[in-house]
DNA sequence: CATGAATGAGACTTCATTCAT
DNA sequence: TATGAATGAAGTCTCATTCAT
């Protein structure tokens, strides 16, 4: 995001990064040392101080450049789908995706970020709750147009949601399972399945 | 919840307890210092490790004393109640109740333990699986019994149920607001509701 | 040493001391804990403060009733023996057979004692250098009488008989072996074989 | 001994071994604390953890590299003196002039190596046995050329050769005295000749 | 940019000793 | 005598951060 100094130092930055991830996801963040991170990059100590601040830095990093993504889908999602079933779909998909993709990222923050009550997570609180707060745009809308029954609070949908999204992703991670194709697309439309259509028969609705 | 003691007889293992999950709750488990957790029992330094081994293992003794209860909770709602969405609305009462009756412990369950995926998690993933376990069983038996979907997982649908709980938990958690007595009431009903029932109007489902 | 106030109270103090010959010779001094000592004596862990007022003066109490046992064998072998040999023979005998009865002891006082230049060796110096002297004088009244060279110092020939027998000693404890019969007569009469031999005048050497 | 340095360039890890050394030599290493060490060789706290991963890895660096000395003096007293007296007198000489050039050195390592039967002493026993078996070499040599007598283990010879050097160092760390040039050329000769006096054939002592 | 030596505050843990019972 | 809970000073080691080169 900072001007690229030259083409080298910007890929010492993105490596410090990278290292960072798989560092913070094996070790945890309070467990792990700065010259982890260094060894990991493959680089001198200090020049991790170079490029960041502190090693809270490296975290706030990671976490926004991935949480601003995560804000991105849920507005294309929220744009692109028609349906509320469909828009939650999207979200799920990305989500599962990002896991896929780089499984050790989303690790980090859902560890150490989006349940570290007294430190990340309330450091970021507000960027967190813009994303529950598109969900629920979504889920009221969808109570607007008669498609989501009314009763529910659009904010405590989207924290079921959410909730659920991030406890399958948990399980996963604890786990450290390797989580092949066929799995990855039932979550997601078990995922939309349960939220959207509940886990009772539909003739027992409302019961 | 404990049997009270005698002033003149106070069990400082429990007061030391006691402190350590105001202090867990207030800094993190990380960032607190054993020093905090005596100041707090207003006990000498060394009557801690008189007690404890270690920092750990007060985590560790606070975790187990609660999440067995839980585990009792799971299974008498599944033995007590009659119908699915019955048991599950217990366990998500004694859940929220917990958390009414104590803020600071399940605090610093969710946020020390049940997603510390590097630490305190992975010690104790058999016993908090086995919560998952008890109320997937609820969910299957539901099935065979034609009561709940038979498309959905039982395992998924259990990881939903708490993770939608835990999260419900974690904003309160964050946002430190006291809760109401309609706001409990709410909650438990609408866990219920959302689980079992679904987002979508009746008309809607499986769309 | 102290007036027996009843034969129980005698035994314990007894037993303390007999395990904290153990600790010592097991863990070292600096090492163990008075908790040690306590445990393997099989009492409560005030009652070694109602014995002896700090780990110290266990220590203490131990070396000065072995070497003043030492010193009183030293007196004795040069009142009741009539040749140096026959003098040196008798402390050599009694030191390595003090190993025998109770090697522990034997390892406490060398290794936490008699080297301890900084601490309790310091402490104890004189009492040490009693026996040093005894053994000098020893030396110089067989001088004196022409059975031993004259150009050798006393003091430096008791040091040197001292030093060789801890060392055989230090061996012993070292691999911590079992100590045969044989071994230890052998010894004996080696020791005073080499020392004799270069003590002695030629022309009394081997005799 | 060593290689000096510039005062531009000076070897901190050189300085923090010379600090241990008079540190340990005055306090014990027990009694010292590695803050002592810090302040004694003028460097910050965490420097000395930056070279050595512990107080012990102090210790045994500095043992090692002057023991390593020893074994090497021992090696060439051997090969390069002829008659077993001159063997012996060359490696009394090489520790009475280590004592005399660095006296701190030889008391850290008699007082807390060499004797430490629980702790250092039982690390480094092969190396220690390592120096009494080059010593015993040249007594079994000695025997085997018929001037030494042959009824003397050379093991237990070469323990009462060294034992007798290192009861001569004690005295001398014990007294804290500054030894003149006389009386260190009046001990090793003394040594010598009470040790060979006895270990040669009766027709040799007094040689 | 890059290095890694240097700093020093701070945390955990230990354990000798005291003391109320 | 006997117990063991209670105290708190002290020490080792860690590690984020700085800085000279």
């Amino acid at each position: 995001m900072e001007p690229p100094v030259s083409a080298a130092a910007v890929d010492k930055r993105r490596v410090i990064l990278d290292a960072a991830v798989a560092v913070f996801a094996r070790q945890g963040f309070h467990t792990c040392r700065v010259a982890d991170i260094a060894d990991e990059a493959g680089v001198a100590y200090g020049l991790v101080y170079h490029y960041f601040s502190s090693k809270e830095e490296i975290l706030d990093t990671l976490f926004l450049e991935r949480w601003d993504l995560m804000l991105a889908a849920i507005a294309e999602a929220d744009r692109e789908q028609t349906t509320p079933r469909a828009k939650l779909h999207a979200i799920a998909s990305f989500i599962v995706e990002s896991y896929r993709h780089d499984p050790d990222v989303m690790k980090v923050i859902i560890v150490e970020v989006t349940r570290a009550a007294n430190t990340f997570g309330l450091t970021h609180l507000a960027k967190i709750k813009e994303a529950y707060g598109g969900i629920a745009t979504i889920v009221a809308d969808a109570q607007r147009d008669g498609l989501f029954r009314a009763e529910i609070e659009p904010q405590l949908a989207a924290q079921a949601f959410y909730g659920l999204v991030e406890q399958v992703l948990t399980d996963w991670i604890f786990t450290s399972a390797a989580v092949g194709e066929h799995e990855l697309r039932r979550a997601k439309d078990s995922i939309v399945e349960i939220i959207c259509g509940g886990l009772e028969l539909p003739s027992q609705a409302g019961g």
